[in-house]
DNA sequence: TCGCTTAAGCTACAATTGTAAACTGTTATT
DNA sequence: AATAACAGTTTACAATTGTAGCTTAAGCGA
C-alpha cells in the first residue's frame, strides 16, 4: 500500500473503513449511516463527509447503482501491516524486534497473548 | 502516560523528543537548534515553536539557568509503550497478538527478528 | 401525481499541525 | 556603552481533521 494512501486514513475515517471491512458487500450510506449515527453519535452530514473523503484519497471504491455502493478499496490486513510497518519506522527506528521487546515488558501482553506467541513461534521451528 | 500527554506528540514534536531522549542532559534551544536545522531543514523559529508546544503540553520540561535547558519528561520506553497500545487499541481491536501475527505473516520480520523473538519466547517458558 | 425523505455534492467552521516571521529583552563582544 | 546575536514570546497562515449544515435532485409512499 502505497504511503499517500493508508496514511492518510484519519481516526475518524478508519471508523467507516472498519464497518465496510466487516461487510461482506458493497454498503449504501443508509447502511453504513444507520451503524455509525448511533455507535459514533455522528450526523448524517459527517457520516457523508468522512465516506467522500475515503472516495477521494482512494481508500473506498463507490459503485453506482440505485444509490452508490461503498466497499474498501484496500484490506483490513493491507491497512493494519502497514500501520505498523508505520509505527516501528517512526517509533522503533525500524527494528520490529523492538517493538515486540516494548510489548513484553510492559505489561503489554496477555497470558493469553503470551501463550499464542509461544505456540506462534515454536511452529515456525 | 496519560492519553492527553502522549496521544498528542505530533510527528515533528517527536523528532524533537528523539533528540531529547538521545541526550544524557537536559539541552538548551541552541544544541536543539544545531541539530535539527541541518537534519530536517528546520528554520530556528520552528524549532522554537515545536519546543514551546512540547512544553505546554507537559511533555518537556524547562529548566532556568542562564537560558532554558529542555529535558524529556517521560521516556522514550513510556512514549514507545503507549504508542503500542495505541495501535492495539486502535486497529487490532485490543489484541496485542493480532498485532504480531501481522507482524509475522506480512514480511514485516527480518531472518535476525524471529531469531530474537524465539529466544524472547524461549526464555519466558 | 405530490410531497417527504434522503443521497450526493458543496460549503462551513473551529481545532490541530507544520512551518515560520516579528517583536522584545538579554547577553556577549568589540 | 553600542551593537549584534539570539532566547523567549506572540502572532501568522495554510493544510488537515472533526464535525456538520445547506441545496438540489431523485425515489418512494400516500
Amino acid at each position: 500500500m502505497s504511503d499517500n494512501l493508508a496514511s492518510k486514513i484519519t481516526d475518524s475515517e478508519l471508523e467507516v473503513m472498519k464497518l465496510l471491512w466487516c461487510a461482506k458487500d458493497a454498503l449504501p450510506v443508509t447502511a453504513i449511516r444507520e451503524q455509525l449515527q448511533e455507535s459514533k453519535g455522528w450526523e448524517p452530514a459527517t457520516i457523508k463527509t468522512l465516506i467522500s473523503r475515503l472516495v477521494s484519497k482512494g481508500a473506498v471504491l463507490q459503485e453506482k447503482r440505485n444509490v452508490y455502493y461503498y466497499s474498501p478499496a484496500i484490506t483490513e490486513k493491507e491497512y493494519s501491516s502497514w500501520a505498523t510497518k508505520d509505527l516501528i519506522t517512526r517509533i522503533f527506528n525500524g527494528k520490529a524486534s523492538d517493538l515486540i521487546a516494548s510489548l513484553v515488558n510492559s505489561d503489554g501482553l496477555s497470558q493469553e497473548d503470551i501463550a499464542e506467541l509461544r505456540d506462534m513461534f515454536k511452529v515456525e521451528e
